[in-house]
DNA sequence: CTAAAACCTGACATCAATGTGAGAGGCAAG
DNA sequence: CTTGCCTCTCACATTGATGTCAGGTTTTAG
């Protein structure tokens, strides 16, 4: 498939795909006339690739990873296991955080519901 | 306290306070001589501020909360009310997100690991 | 064959939080 | 008063992923 019909599946801007190659982070086969060619296999990569941005990483991190992800025969996977340890902690880490300041503004809710009631009471 | 030692105090830099302020997140009195001053409460409030931050909110969101939190009793309870729980609502599919790269990394975790074995006893 | 639609490269723009530097002034200790 | 440190404002730089525009080429549909 092109570049489009990529984009579209993996629900990514066409530039971000363009920008994703630049970063080594995709490969594609290019046509006769130079245009991108991908597999099935590429949705799947991008989704992929999407769900660690997300999770903080940056394109320079996940290079580290992917090769792990492309060649799991590689001898990169001593370097790579450590770093994947790395960004597990961190991303619990960041899980941790985001459930407290979750509970946090649970808090505020609860309080902000109470004022509302008892508003309500008085009304 | 000057802004110094509040920066000090909250881990967060000197330009971030003053961005807090210009972004009318964080209030200061100033001195004769045009300096900040803060009181303790503030360590607190540019703490919460920086777990806004870290949950993604942007300063133009978390300004929409902070009334909530200054004064409870305020008309602005239903906006901010809405605004909170639909940040709520953000933050638990975020976590949610979080939660399964976290899944897919120990996933590839567990395949390197394997490989390792592999090649370990294979040596 | 031709026109439309999709693609190419390259460059500049954007956003948000923060860094950084200049030049000037405040404030406390000697 | 002076020295040194902290602070002030203003303004420009940075980062990273992405948007956008321009000018040109490829592919596809009719």
């Amino acid at each position: 498939m092109r570049i489009g019909e990529l984009a579209a599946r993996a629900g990514v801007s066409v530039r971000s795909l363009r920008y994703y190659e630049e970063q080594g982070l995709l490969t594609s086969t290019r046509s006769a006339g130079g245009q991108r060619h991908y597999t099935q296999d590429d949705v799947e990569r991008v989704a992929f690739i999407q769900r660690l941005y997300a999770a903080g990483l940056s394109s320079r991190t996940i290079i580290e990873l992917l090769p792990c992800l492309d060649s799991p025969s590689d001898e990169n996977s001593d370097a790579a296991m450590e770093r994947m340890a790395k960004e597990r902690d961190r991303l619990s880490a960041h899980i941790e955080d985001l459930l407290r300041t979750r509970d946090a503004l649970d808090v505020l809710m609860v309080a902000a519901q109470a004022h509302r009631d008892a508003r309500q009471t008085a009304a």
